[in-house]
DNA sequence: CCATCAAAGAACTAAATTAGAACATTGTAT
DNA sequence: ATACAATGTTCTAATTTAGTTCTTTGATGG
């Protein structure tokens, strides 16, 4: 069994091994372990050595390697984790608000504005997430208002009957209803006065499926 | 395991190869790590054999193999994790969720529900909120659906034409557009298939006033 | 009050990186 | 074979970065 100093630092290794390819130093480590020394580092390390987690190249830089995780946590660890969770329930993320859609504008072209909305965490999980705000009424009908703001999950692809950013001729994207018909898509309004239009699918790429929706008054 | 500078280098080699089907020459290798001499290069090479990630044939030009590259974690997964640091920063508030409405129950009578949902602080400000679980579509051409979650502040008067959480007879609670008529209350439902109500203003008791709207698709 | 231990801090040593130049090897063209 | 071009190798030296070691400090628990 580990004491919760050497899992912590055994996990930020493999971590960052996993992340970046790249050893961490033992400043890095230092800094991620909130200490103020490196020599304490030297002895967590040497301890790791000893159990067989890890292997060093002596007096090399950058060169450790991980052999094995441990199978248990330390009770502490575990309790930090809990409270980690339970504090994740009530955070925000901030996603990116790329900026109108249905005008006419593709998304790419926008991507660079900085706007960011603050979102519950537990509205979005499991993938990559951006807000856009509409503009026009084609979704009156299913309840997607002229100025809303929609969270889209990004992907490439949409099942039948999503609600889907479709971008057109890479110029083009607009938030409807996606249907496949043969080789043709679909793109569907929801409001009756609005037709839909039947696109060759090599025409439209999928940008993301709606995901939930935030309206605010006055 | 590696240094950052030996990780660029071995990628590049790597994807050199992949790329073009032939190795980098020392020249080549200099100039995509943006140094000015080549001996650093060598240095980095060796340290990559020693490592086994490279095999090099000496004194050949552009005989070097990949044996084997730093195995990185999905990037999707470090997103996420990376999310869910960053969601440990930004704060949401708490605010209860009494039940559904428009079902004929009064908020008051549901009101010791435990249920609670986080929104972005940002959301509300400057009052007391609660939500609601919209339950039938009375409200539909409003974009406000079934199933939608509505945050409402808590206030005791409606202006003409807010929507509002109106109490009729203490007993029976709905979201409606809210307009005075002399001494009555119109509740004005958004949708051709229901009718407004009439009522003396003394029969009914506004709740709270509609602040926002969030929509959770699948 | 003392023993113990983790952590801090400083001093020291070693490795990594960079540059510049000279030199060696290979393969090809003459 | 000779010369040449391209490429790889070695060396020195300076600088930066990183690892090691030792001493001191401060808190903790008998």
């Amino acid at each position: 069994m580990l004491t919760p100093k050497q899992y912590k630092l055994l996990m930020f290794i493999n971590k960052t091994i996993k992340e970046t390819g790249c050893c961490p130093s033992f400043d890095e480590m230092k800094n991620a372990l909130g200490l103020k020394s490196k020599s304490g580092i030297h002895a967590l390390i040497d301890a790791l050595v000893e159990r067989n987690f890890l292997r060093k190249m002596p007096h090399k830089a950058r060169a450790l390697e991980v052999l094995r995780l441990p199978k248990l946590k330390p009770s502490s660890i575990i309790a930090e984790e809990k409270l980690k969770e339970e504090a994740l329930l009530g955070a925000t993320v901030e996603i990116p608000l790329y900026g109108k859609i249905a005008a006419g504008t593709p998304i790419e072209a926008i991507a660079n504005e900085t706007d960011k909305i603050n979102i519950p965490f537990n509205m979005i999980h499991g993938g990559e997430f951006y807000a856009l705000k509409i503009e026009g009424d084609s979704m009156i009908e299913a309840g997607i208002m002229d100025g809303d703001t929609v969270i889209i999950k990004r992907c490439n692809i949409a099942r039948n009957g999503d609600i889907a950013v479709a971008l057109v001729d890479d110029s083009e994207a607009t938030l409807k209803k996606i249907k496949r018909d043969g080789n043709d898509i679909l793109l569907i309004p929801y409001n009756k006065d609005y037709e839909t239009r039947r696109l060759p699918a090599q025409r439209v790429k999928i940008q993301g499926i709606l995901s939930s929706l935030i309206r605010t008054y006055h």
